[in-house]
DNA sequence: TCTTGACCTTCCAGTTGCTGGAGGGACTAC
DNA sequence: GTAGTCCCTCCAGCAACTGGAAGGTCAAGA
């Protein structure tokens, strides 16, 4: 099939597609014409990687557990590792930007919000006020 | 001071510091040698630079929000509005993570994790399992 | 047959926010 | 003079695409 229907199929965008082929993610074969064409285990990969992106798999990671995919001699648990370590970053990540977000929800709730120039928000950035006169001598 | 003294002071590696004069948000003088002089006042908008980005503001917003520090007739309600669409997004990156984190969670504590290759975390990334069987015609 | 339009191709550049390294000048201390 | 530590610029690269230009291919219709 071709890239065209490969996109609708898989729902990634043809340039995306592209890209996986040239990172050597999969390696459709090509007509006489120069156009790709996409084998249904090409598709199936495809959809893979596009699955596991959106739970948030590096492509490196990706690259990865489609080779795990694809071997039948592999354990169970060397998945789960890779999926584990995975889960662990993306608790950093919600950590940090929930503290960001105490933070700011924070900052927002206490700016007036109205016509006139003081802000808690901007305070906050600033931090140090005392030690900033405009321009001293440097 | 010296771009390095400007580094220990807003904790900012040089190599950042130096991105952020050629990307405009500084622009400190320079000595006769060339070296880059730092004004307190550059200083204190690189600590400000620092902290916006450490509460997750792109480095636009980082620009606007400096402006806005140094607009003596701005309206907090610029700030806020701001901040506020920040937040939004940090809302719904959040939102992500975490609904990826369900998913995760719950295939990894399903995956026994052994020597053995089923695994229900491949089985979900397959997801069409039934229409998958090694390279049919194409 | 010609042309139109929808495909497909490659290649180059840009995005965000840095980071690393090469190659070289400047300054300080001994 | 020389060693060591600064500083400088420029180029390249990371992730994971995305956009666009310039051009080849193919099917359908007048």
């Amino acid at each position: 099939m071709t890239i065209g229907e490969a996109a609708t199929i898989t729902g990634l965008p043809q340039k995306t597609i592209r890209y996986y082929e040239e990172i050597d993610l999969v390696r459709p074969d090509r007509g006489a014409n120069g156009y790709r064409n996409f084998s249904r285990s090409d598709t199936h990969k495809l959809a893979f990687v596009a699955r596991a992106r959106s739970l948030g798999f590096s492509v490196g990671e990706c690259r990865a557990l489609l080779s795990l995919y694809e071997d039948d001699n592999r354990a169970s648990a060397d998945v789960r590792q890779l999926a584990g370590e995975h889960l662990m970053q993306i608790d950093v990540k919600i950590a940090e930007l929930q503290a960001m977000r105490r933070t700011l929800a924070d900052l927002v709730e206490r700016c007036r919000g109205d016509h006139r120039p003081d802000c808690p928000i901007l305070d906050e950035l600033a931090a140090h006020k005392a030690a900033f006169h405009k321009e001293p001598v440097s």
